[in-house]
DNA sequence: AATAGAGGGTGACAGATGTCACCTTGCAAG
DNA sequence: CTTGCAAGGTGACATCTGTCACCCTCTATT
């Protein structure tokens, strides 16, 4: 018997993948998390044999607590499923321990076969995916990083400056290097760029 | 029995949505679309009680469909499941005649009692979300609401001007009058405030 | 002690964007 | 017919952004 706890923050798809696992003769589905740091709370609680969850959810993403989990050494395996076939997430997911990572446009029927393979310690990447991994690594600092994540919402340089307690100037060369490294051509596509690549 | 078709673009959720309700003795899932266009086909053909649809997907949006099963006097009621609370979504809907809006955030047991609702006639819309109607209107026009699609993606003037064959200056007006209907201070923040509010 | 980087900053300049007032043309309603 | 409004445009000006060269200070390295 497979031990499972989801994690997962709209509860239609969560109450749905729990309902849709469970006619499953080996799989128990034992708790059910809307997000990360109920998560944690409840793996501790339970120790399943396997975590799927989501990566954006409130409090902590899905990879937040997969790195809670490696460092702690829990036994808990841990599925990521997610939206998005973003190169960054997946390498930082790698990074967390996860052992599988598949897209929600997964058919459902796969879904349980890929968590018994999990469950057994294999790794299990959505085809497809596998080549994302090699592409471009995140070329931003955590500066940039920071700065590029601001004027994605439309804010100055001025503002930004504020809130950061820099310059003005400071942030102008952050975001020119910022937009430079990812052969934008202005601040709004360099976060567009960032954003889909999972790098912000 | 009711008789429906889920659309869904997200094959995870869909199969799971299908196999939540198939459980339901009364509910039976006749057919199943991954885009707004096979929706409407499958609609035509099978004719079922209620089409349970997503808002955003390719080739056409659930709202899409509605609109043109409205206009071909189909008696199948549409009932939207979305992401998104967004008053101009909510609005078009109602124009579109949706008779269910519910959100992928509504617990998964609620679903099937407001989809008996909506095949019996019954207009459900999700609760706190009914004001969101009340919210103000789109104040943008065509030609606006279009320059900040373009601009949102981070085009210059120059390059908006030339893809619609106006002149900068034109497009730096509308831009200007976008951004002070919406109470922004910049195209992006403009952008931004639109698209939440479901007016992009 | 010398050096190189990283983080932060400045100043100058070109080009893009935001603000405003005003012009032209075409069409539609009185 | 003329009034009025909508769509598109122009020009002027201030401010913001993007680009670049260069400066300062601290820290780690040799």
């Amino acid at each position: 018997m497979i031990r499972i706890i989801i994690a997962e923050d709209q509860s239609l798809l969560r109450g749905a993948l729990a309902s849709l696992l469970s006619l499953e003769d080996d799989i128990e589905v034992v708790a059910q998390a809307s997000d990360g740091a109920q998560a944690l709370a409840l793996v501790e609680q339970h120790a399943p044999d396997v975590l799927l969850t989501d990566i954006e959810m409130p409090h902590a993403s899905g990879i937040d607590v997969a790195r809670k989990l490696k460092e702690s050494k829990s036994p808990t395996k841990v599925m990521i499923v997610t939206t998005f076939a973003r190169p960054g997430y997946l390498e930082r997911a790698r990074a967390a321990g996860v052992l599988g990572y598949v897209l929600k446009d997964a058919p459902s029927e796969s879904l349980a076969d890929s968590l018994r393979k999990v469950a057994n310690g294999q790794l299990v990447i959505e085809q497809g995916l596998a080549e994302a991994a090699w592409a471009s690594p995140d070329p931003l600092n955590d500066r940039e990083r920071e700065i590029l994540r601001l004027a994605e919402q439309g804010q100055s340089n001025k503002k930004i400056a504020q809130q950061l307690y820099l310059s003005a100037g400071t942030v102008r060369n952050y975001l020119a290097e910022a937009t430079q490294k990812l052969g934008a051509s202005n601040r709004i596509e360099a976060a567009r760029i960032a954003r889909d690549n999972g790098w912000l």
